[in-house]
DNA sequence: GTGGCTTATTGACAAATGTCAATAATTTAC
DNA sequence: GTAAATTATTGACATTTGTCAATAAGCCAC
């Protein structure tokens, strides 16, 4: 896993292919970002706290989710490799978040502040035009999670995800699923079994 | 109402309250935009054509709603005035849209073309930017969204919507509240009644 | 490897919401 | 202003989904 190696290695990879910069540059943009590794299910943000990072994941899983009073759980995002992720109102707005974030496998990060990420568009140019091609990126995708939650019953939202996200149903236990899908475990459970 | 005098007026308002631009700059990016007056229930875009344009509204209301096999009718983003909006993901990738785009009352609007639009992106700096920041905005509304339809019930969702948006619900008639909601008329109905 | 914890499945039932139909109210078009 | 069309309300019932509980299966830590 190269990621073993130079943790930076994703991430430039991903900076390089989306915009033209030389390697003097890429190193200084990657080492804004702090390395870190995780636990299974170890807390990076809890709920009611302010989003500090951004996380770029390199492997591994990252999960926002959030916690109702009877402890009932939705997951509202879910961040696997070579994507960036965090509770995105509470970064953006630097205001208290609803959602925590947890790793729910052992994973592989780097993150990066808010203030030194929104520095980083002032620094190189190129930058936000990234940043803004993946924001539309992750508005498209949130618009066709909300198309299929007012269109779609549950047994066709567990569809839709089978076919497009086969990887993340067979890698994630069945109530994280369920909790993304906003069906209960056991309804999920009943889809599984009849056909 | 001043959309009659000079249909640019609002567009000029937000453009130079977002960023400094002089007025001659001002003047050459609104010229970009078409002007448009809508009739109440005006089709603007199809559902399997690919969205043309991006709209602005000055006055009115424009709904981006998808309509299934059965007739049922989900609308996924209201926009009202002062705000942009079209079937994003279609006018984004310029790709066949799932949505349909109606203006709901007699609108009056500006519209530009994905191409147009993107030109103004290489032509002012300052309007990258802006739509990132604008990008931010809604992609954090939509995350708003998926959390309530994920973690809320219909009444729930429905006395959310009372409080952020009193308005829509007294101007919009009430089959297109709930498809909003992603629940039916009559449950909205009931929802109403019943305290 | 074993014990203990977490997760998954299944059944019985309850609650929420949808569907269909009839009627009432409202709005629109002319 | 009036007729026609649309929208809203209400009732009866069906369906979906949730909840609770019991058990089974899987997995993790030691």
């Amino acid at each position: 896993m190269p990621s073993t190696q130079n943790p930076y290695h994703q991430l430039q990879q991903f900076i390089s292919a989306a915009m033209p910069i030389d390697d003097e540059q890429l190193d200084i943009f990657c080492k804004k970002f702090r390395h870190k590794t995780t636990k299974r299910n170890e807390i990076l943000l809890q709920a009611g706290d302010i989003a500090p990072y951004i996380y770029f994941v390199n492997s591994g899983c990252l999960r926002v989710f959030m916690l109702d009073v009877n402890g009932k759980e939705s997951t509202r995002f879910l961040v696997t490799e070579g994507r960036f992720g965090t509770a995105f109102p509470s970064f953006n707005l630097q205001e208290p978040s609803l959602a925590a974030i947890q790793s729910i496998e052992p994973s592989d990060v780097l993150y990066i502040s808010q203030h030194d990420f929104h520095a980083l568009l002032d620094t190189f140019p190129g930058w936000e035009h990234v940043y803004r091609i993946s924001l539309e990126k992750d508005y498209i995708a949130s618009i066709k999670r909300i198309e299929s939650l007012i269109t779609m019953d549950a047994k066709q939202r567990y569809q839709l995800l089978m076919e497009t996200s086969p990887t993340l149903i067979q890698r994630l236990p069945s109530k994280i699923i369920a909790d993304y899908l906003g069906i209960s475990q056991e309804t999920l459970s009943r889809l599984k079994s009849k056909r």
